[in-house]
DNA sequence: TAGACGTAGA
DNA sequence: TCTACGTCTA
């Protein structure tokens, strides 16, 4: 794999990507054109002027809401609220979150990938494990942002995505939990 | 790129790969078998009740000696050393280290890639770029190993490996400092 | 659970 | 220069 090169920026469908395709590593999303960060959630590019959003990724990694389908509750990004050893603060509307705003009132279309655990037969020995799972759920719009304070006491951004209509449907199934 | 795994960890040559390979992301190095962890400089495995480097990957980040290409002054792992908002300590005798320290009376082979920023045509435009290339060094004993105190005033440790005779010529060469 | 010589883009 | 919902092994 000499000069891995991510594909060029589209707003909307990718060309030769279908709902319910299914990749492992974030490396692939970017090489296919579904979503250029390596590790940042939301993907944007400058159109008109100004920042929209093209793409972005649940990983789980914050409090996104996922009961519904067609309806994303899906957090900012920036202010430390993952990982360790990081001081909480709030969050900017700036980059991604900018984009994400933005997109609201120019309606355009943004691809969401979510990542899931999926149960997967482990090898040679009959147990499974979890492994990580990147599924594309299709387009999108940006209906509605707010903020809210997290139970760290900070400020996080919430963006509500509709799933556009007329699109396969999802054949999605997240792990269970594990309890 | 469906469930891509690391080779099994070998002692000494990997069939296939061959001295001055050339490799453009860590991930492709823990594909071929030649060094596992994404970002660790040191990979080890258990032999005989205790723990053995098997790969070292130099990739410019310490202050690595690499002036004769037959001599390799390594620093060990730990500490903080690297990146910001870090404090740095006293790297400790353990893991990769321990592992390094080790391979000293077992003797066996230690894989060496090194990694080193190489001048590269981009794309459409006529300008050229650097970009980081591992390149796959060959066979090296780990021959001792001391401490110094570095600049930060932390113990970091040092090992000396010397490049295995019998094996080709390194076609090596560095991108030019750009000052 | 946490460490580790990662990567690309702004 | 810095951020970012990474990804592996121990």
């Amino acid at each position: 794999a000499r000069g891995i090169k991510a594909g060029k920026q589209l707003i909307g469908s990718v060309p030769g990507i279908e709902v319910n395709d299914q990749f492992q590593y974030r490396v692939e999303l970017a090489l296919a054109g579904l979503h250029r960060p390596y590790q940042g959630g939301i993907d944007y590019m400058k159109h008109g002027g100004m920042i929209i959003a093209t793409s972005v990724v649940s990983s789980g990694s914050y409090a996104d809401d996922l009961e519904n389908p067609d309806v994303l509750i899906y957090s900012g990004q920036g202010g430390n609220l993952v990982g360790r050893d990081k001081r909480p603060e709030d969050q900017k509307l700036e980059r991604g979150n900018l984009a994400l705003k933005n997109s609201i009132s120019v309606k355009n279309p943004v691809r969401v990938v979510h990542g899931s655990k999926e149960t997967k037969a482990s090898g040679s020995d009959a147990r499974t494990k979890l492994v990580l799972t990147y599924n594309y759920h299709g387009l999108y719009t940006v209906e509605r942002y707010w903020d809210e304070v997290g139970p760290h006491g900070k400020l996080v951004y919430m963006f509500e995505l509709k799933r556009m209509p007329g699109q396969p449907e999802l054949a999605w199934k997240e792990a269970k939990k594990l309890d």
